[in-house]
DNA sequence: CAAGGTACCATATATTGCAAGGTACCATTT
DNA sequence: AAATGGTACCTTGCAATATATGGTACCTTG
């Protein structure tokens, strides 16, 4: 099922699942199911850790969901990102980005203190 | 003193700073203080995250540290990598990339379903 | 009707970054 | 000499979140 190792450190992903899900609802609507699948491919993700982040972003209006039947199995519970949610997911994509950049400047050895002359503090 | 701006998402950081610091040390030796000032170049990092991170460290014998005296204030704990730290310097440095790379498949959409054509489960 | 895959959910736990607060050394200023 | 500010260390309590675990229920197939 799960197709990425999971000695995968778990704490990098504090934070970045919340960014995954808004970008793969950003796209088409999803349910919680099929969106564990989605992100397995690339990091290991727990069916544990959807539901209660799902739960969260639909308290902060970030999501909407509605019900829908399946052949499958028991009906599917889509969720669909709000303008709110939209925004968020801008904030995260910008902020991962400047964060990767930086640690990768850390281990790159990439030392920016010429680079910011002006005294902003 | 901290240069970069303080709202990027704490959670990314959860496990980045023990890389960081890792790698830091296995260029030279540094002491607490110091560390806070180079990764605060890239990414924040408060006072009181880094002094309970080495204390760590040291537990999991990925450090050792010595004292050393001072012209400019109390004396310094300088901290040195072991050949433990240094396994798992470049382990973490593996997980990071792996996970990174993971991530941005996820933001642009890189659909590798099909590249693992091999069934293992 | 049993088994297994699909699909949902809740609770308890561990990890870890941060704020806040404290101690102490040293140089400069008043 | 006393006050100030920078350097440098440390501890405690808090908040956020991923996971393990366990549970419910639907549907198909044997």
């Amino acid at each position: 099922m799960y197709t990425v190792n999971d000695i995968m450190n778990t704490q990098f992903k504090k934070g970045v699942l919340e960014l995954c899900v808004l970008v793969l609802l950003d796209r088409k609507d999803c349910y919680g199911y099929e969106m564990v699948e989605e992100i397995s491919r690339n990091i290991f993700i727990s069916e544990g850790t959807i539901y209660p982040l799902l739960k969260r972003l639909k308290t902060e209006s970030l999501v909407i969901s509605y019900l829908k039947e399946s052949q499958d199995g028991p009906p599917r519970k889509y969720y669909q990102i709000t303008e709110l949610g939209k925004e968020k997911k801008e904030k995260l994509v910008a902020e991962w980005n400047e964060f990767a950049m930086g640690v990768n400047n850390l281990l790159y050895n990439i030392n920016n203190a010429d680079m910011e002359g002006n005294g902003d503090e």
